[in-house]
DNA sequence: CGCAAACTGAGAATAGTTCCTATTAGTGTT
DNA sequence: AACACTAATAGGAACTATTCTCAGTTTGCG
């Protein structure tokens, strides 16, 4: 589906993927860049942006919801959590029952203090979902 | 506390207090702008800027976790969380017990069809707890 | 092999954010 | 209310992350 177009399993999309997998953190467009180019010099920049978009698309890999949008600010001090729309892009506040208890799921910190959580649900606004464009996740496409 | 610094209550900041807690949204910083500039035309995009992020440091509105960093990718295609570190932002999955039944919590989707969530946990990593700048989040201060 | 579609590198363009400097305006003091 | 001192400001340049453009190159189907 997607648009019908074919992609191809090129050298530097083996190298994303490789780069992506090998790597336990969770790296940004540059540094898979610079893993990429340990292996093939000439791999240019717009390639790794281009193809980290495609294989997401793909659901060959992932882009983390929690970064990378613009920044958004709050005037609401109290702990709450919120909601995007992955067609818009709005952010609302959400409600939930009890969510105090959260911190005690984790099993392992990985050596990390916690301090606290955010907790982001992602969806289809009135809006949106009433322009029947729902199920069409646009985000940046412009297929 | 902070950095010891007087905060001067001008009306630069006065009205992006008013927009913040006037919108239900969660402006970005341009959204911000416009809404500072319908009452104030000449508050400049980098007062803006500026003072959102000194209000953030003196707590008095927030800046949500979930946008606004450089994107990252992510090669792992189950469902799982992860964790940031508050000092250096290095990010790194999270095992939790069992957090199937979050969806559940949602009181009030306020119109949305929720697809899923992300929850991200913030804390601080072994090596920068290790150098003593815990406590001291980090982040884009330079003071 | 031959060809069209997919892909690429290079760099220009754009978007979001921060930085710099001369000027302005709060604040506490008379 | 004028003063002096310093923080805050406008405006725009600079910087960083990301996307776009395009001419040339690869890929893989037939």
């Amino acid at each position: 589906m997607s648009n019908g177009q074919t992609i191809r399993m090129t050298e530097s999309r083996k190298a994303i993927l490789t780069a992506l997998s090998g790597s336990k953190a969770h790296p940004t467009a540059d540094e898979v860049y610079s893993l990429v180019r340990a292996e093939l010099p000439k791999v240019s920049l717009g390639t790794v942006y281009r193809n980290l978009d495609l294989l997401a698309k793909q659901g060959l890999i992932r882009t983390l919801a929690t970064a990378g949008e613009q920044r958004r600010y709050d005037g609401m001090l109290d702990d709450h959590h919120h909601i995007r729309c992955e067609v818009c892009g709005r952010m609302d506040d959400i409600e939930l029952g009890n969510s105090e208890r959260l911190e005690e799921l984790i099993v392992d910190g990985g050596g990390y203090e916690v301090h606290g959580y955010t907790l982001c649900f992602v969806g289809v606004c009135r809006e949106c979902a009433g322009n029947g464009k729902n199920h069409e996740k646009k985000r940046r496409e412009n297929e």
